[in-house]
RNA sequence: GGGAUGGUGGUGGAAUAGGCAGACACUACGGACUUAAAAUCCGUUGCUCGAAAGAGCGUCCGGGUUCGACUCCCGGCCAUCCCACCA
């Protein structure tokens, strides 16, 4: 070594440059550019008290991405906020008897700390936080937009009812039967609430995944699963000896003839109904049934508990064989998907086999298999086949008996094709305190009426008494006492609020104009800046967030509020979980790793690395101290091999950084191939958009291993000067502090990541010479260094004079010679 | 029950129009430097045999296609995730 190199202080780098980009606000982006735009965005936080590391990971993927178009001629907007309503604030507020603003604020506060500490590029000037009067406004501005339209309405019906946070769920939020944010088992409850019609949109939501391929396949599966569109029929049953009928759903009309009995739901109208033609003793008995399922939780009723049911005493008359079939009552039907009830086919549905068996039921075969093979004993027969038994039907196909009978149907005018929806509307009314106000009033005269424009934002009152019984908003009497926007008179506020995630179907328009007090953002903003080119967060939002998101922005696209596609979101990327020595992190097991520690102890720039380095980004990746500590050793090399150098590496006045220097030896070739690989595949991985940087930073471990080697002896080699030259843009996007440091330590001005990136060059990439791999019948037998533009006959000339080669040929007649051009020779004997 | 994704050394991973399996890193071991340690630098590291040259085996298992298969096809096993009496 030349002399001492000083040692690499990533902790008073970072910092200089972490001043210095919020000084010169380095990564604002311009609304007017003569460049093309790029809006690159990660799922904002919610912010909970400290950043994590999964944040982290979200945000190097997110910040490399940003970094690396910024530097290839984009104009980036790469903004960030906070999801700053919601339960948390407001459970963490009763159990210190504080303000849900204060904790909110603060907890903020810390964390955009945090997110700065890290380094990442966003845009501040645009930063926004939900729970502000100033964004939770056009909340209620959008809300009365969508009840003008009659996609906000409220009804009374069975919701998911949480008794543990006391409020009301949507069908997104509860999992596997228990509540998404405490886990608590969800009831069931008939109350009056407010739904959004996400289901009028239904068909397009499904139909526009196919317009999405920037985004994963298992993202758009689930959707589409989510969504639940079936086809097929709803008829109906006449009841005997009431005037009245049962509408079934089914996608199964063929096996019609197969029906042995009704099942209805317990909720089901028709219930009460029967009283009239039953015994006393039997509707007792009838109500004492629903009354058990009731207090049962949802998960209880569903996937826990077998099917229970009781016979109600009537009969339906089947519409087409006339035949007189049982009605019960069960378990297992759902109230709130098709009609509540549904036609009995043990023989060809396992549910209803399984029903039958238990209650004795009859079982009629009515479809066989086409191959006439056997039908399995104590299992349905589920898949289509020929129809028998059913009338002049029989002998059809399933598939068009389905169609035959559906017309039947029609011309009797008992029935219709029709489709349904496992996606329910999307139920927004929350009866908790830290979410925006719903902006309406009830008027004794009037009735339900929408707070006019003028008076928006319905504030959320400051100082409410949190943790009691009931809706916190309902008990305060400043804010629910009122007057009708109508009438004048006295009338009472509705005292629910919106579910947060109303407010993060549309936040990433508020980003582009974000001072806006006249509109949610002005349409031109949108027309500029829309859609979201790249957006990074993790898949558990894929039923949720993600759906409502492209709902909204469905209903803003059919209002002309934005204008082009009607999706927001072009391009999604899921990145994996990041646990510790292969666990989960959490407070319990005390393996937290924190962002500050962390950039106390390794630096950012090598976190950063790291979480790019150790998988692919989509995979879930294992934090370890060993291998944070590969990447503070590649910190601390890089810093080795270019801080000695740079005096003389800074090009001369005139003279371009960039241009190639000629190379005067096969190590030079293989420094300045180095150099371009890494460029290349950089470059490769963000315009392909799989982002596997692990693979780019394992090239960039390659060009220092290159480095040092040179270093030792041959320092003052161009080739080497021009790695260390290029070495500061090569790194920018995934270290960028180390790379301004160096940056500037080349005397140059201004911000490397104001610069564009290195381009690949194809001169230093093209190899002279080639390792041509020669097989004996598809074996490896040797390897011979050939000029990399040999003609075929000459590969396989010199092949055939390799020792090791004839040795295995064993004077055999060569049948066949297969020749890749640059890659291997095969001779088959 | 339905759907999706995946299975490669001690570990994370690399390799895709079918063409050198294991890049790069971690761990481990050995060497140099040091009074010593740390750091750093150099080397070895899929398994088996061999002093070496080299040979055999090897990408979950069993078949198939091919000059050639981690990659494509058929059958099976396992794992993870999501959804789930949705009629």
């Amino acid at each position: 070594m030349l002399f001492m190199a000083e040692s690499y202080d990533f902790a008073s780098i970072e910092h200089k440059w972490q001043s210095r980009w919020e000084r010169d606000a380095s990564f604002r982006a311009p609304n007017q550019s003569g460049k093309p735009k790029y809006y690159a965005m990660e799922m904002l936080p919610y912010p909970s008290g400290d950043l994590h590391i999964g944040h982290a990971k979200n945000y190097s993927i997110g910040d490399a991405v940003a970094r690396m178009m910024r530097m290839l001629g984009y104009n980036v907007l790469h903004p960030m906020g906070w999801d700053a309503f919601g339960l948390p604030a407001e459970n963490a507020a009763i159990a210190r008897g504080a303000d849900p603003a204060a904790w909110t604020t603060e907890n903020i506060l810390n964390m955009r700390r945090q997110i700065r500490l890290m380094g990442t590029s966003y845009d501040w000037s645009r930063e926004i936080a939900t729970c502000e009067p100033e964004f939770y406004r056009w909340n209620q501005w959008l809300f009365l937009r969508l009840y003008e339209r009659g996609l906000a309405y409220k009804r009374e019906a069975p919701v998911n009812w949480c008794p543990q946070d006391q409020t009301v769920l949507a069908n997104e939020q509860v999992q596997d039967g228990r509540c998404w944010r405490c886990g608590h088992l969800v009831e069931r409850r008939n109350l009056s609430q407010w739904f959004l019609r996400i289901t009028a949109y239904a068909d397009r939501l499904l139909d526009d995944l196919d317009k999405l391929s920037g985004w994963p396949d298992r993202t758009r599966t689930m959707q589409r699963n989510w969504i639940g569109r079936s086809e097929g029929a709803t008829f109906a049953f006449a009841v005997d000896g009431l005037d009245a009928g049962i509408e079934v759903f089914t996608t199964r009309l063929d096996t019609v003839y197969g029906v042995t009995f009704l099942a209805v739901a317990a909720e089901h109208p028709i219930v009460a109904a029967l009283e009239s033609i039953i015994s006393a003793e039997r509707s007792a008995q009838i109500a004492a049934f629903a009354e058990s399922l009731k207090s049962k939780s949802e998960l209880e009723r569903t996937s826990l508990m077998e099917k229970r049911g009781i016979f109600t005493g009537a009969y339906a008359i089947h519409p087409l064989s006339r035949e007189r079939v049982p009605i019960w009552v069960t378990s297992y039907v759902l109230a709130d998907y098709g009609t509540g009830a549904v036609m009995g086919v043990p023989a060809h549905d396992q549910r209803d086999f399984e029903f039958a068996r238990k209650h004795a039921l009859p079982v009629v075969t009515v479809v066989v298999p086409p191959d006439e093979a056997a039908v399995v004993p104590d299992v349905s027969f589920v898949e289509d086949g020929r129809l028998i038994a059913s009338d002049d039907f029989s002998g059809m196909s399933s598939e068009r008996a389905r169609a035959e009978i559906a017309g039947r149907l029609e011309t009797l005018g008992i029935g219709k094709r029709s489709v349904n929806y496992k996606l329910r509307d999307w139920l927004i009314s929350r009866q908790r305190y830290w979410g925006t106000p719903i902006p309406i009033v009830y008027c004794p005269r009037c009735g339900e009426v929408p707070v006019p424009d003028k008076d928006l934002p319905v504030l959320l009152p400051p100082g409410v008494r949190l943790g009691g019984e009931g809706s916190p908003l309902a008990s305060v009497a400043e804010f629910v006492e009122t007057t009708c926007p109508t009438c004048g008179e006295p009338a009472r506020r509705e005292s629910d609020t919106m579910d947060t995630f109303f407010d993060t179907s549309w936040y990433y328009l508020r980003y582009l104009d974000p001072h806006n007090d006249q509109l949610p953002w002005s349409p031109a903003r949108a027309q500029q800046w829309m859609n979201v080119d790249q957006y990074i967060g993790g898949a558990e939002h894929t039923v949720l967030h993600l759906l409502y998101s492209r709902f909204f922005y469905k209903f803003f696209h059919d209002r002309g509020w934005v204008e082009g596609s009607d999706e927001p979101f072009a391009h999604l990327f899921h990145q994996g979980m990041v646990l510790r020595d292969g666990e989960k992190m959490s407070k319990s097991r005390g393996n937290v790793v924190g962002i500050d520690e962390t950039a106390e102890k390794t630096g950012v720039d090598a976190m950063r690395l790291f979480l790019l380095y150790v998988t692919p980004p989509e995979d879930t990746s294992d934090w370890t101290d060993e291998g944070i500590s590969g990447r503070v050793r590649l910190l601390h090399r890089i810093w080795r091999a270019c801080r000695p150098f740079l005096e003389r590496a800074a090009p001369a006045r005139g003279e371009s950084l960039r241009a190639l220097p000629p190379a005067e030896s096969d190590d030079d070739k293989v420094l300045l191939r180095a150099v371009h690989l890494v460029a290349k595949s950089a470059v490769e991985e963000t315009l392909s958009r799989r982002f596997h940087y692990n693979t780019t930073i394992a090239k960039l471990d390659e060009l220092v291993n290159a480095m040092t080697a040179a270093a030792g002896t041959r320092p003052d080699s161009p080739a080497l000067l021009y790695a260390v030259r290029t070495m500061p843009l090569l790194i920018a996007p995934f270290a960028p502090h180390i790379a301004e440091e160096l940056w500037e330590g080349l005397g140059n001005r201004g911000s490397v990541h104001l610069e564009s990136y290195l381009e690949p060059d194809e001169r230093a990439l093209v190899l002279d010479e080639i390792t041509l791999v020669v097989q004996v019948n598809g074996k490896v037998r040797a390897r011979i260094r050939v000029p990399a533009s040999i003609a075929r006959e000459r590969a396989l000339a010199l092949a055939l004079e390799e020792p090791n080669v004839l040795a295995h040929l064993e004077g055999k007649p060569v049948r066949k010679q297969i020749y890749v051009p640059g890659k291997l020779v095969n001779i088959v004997a």
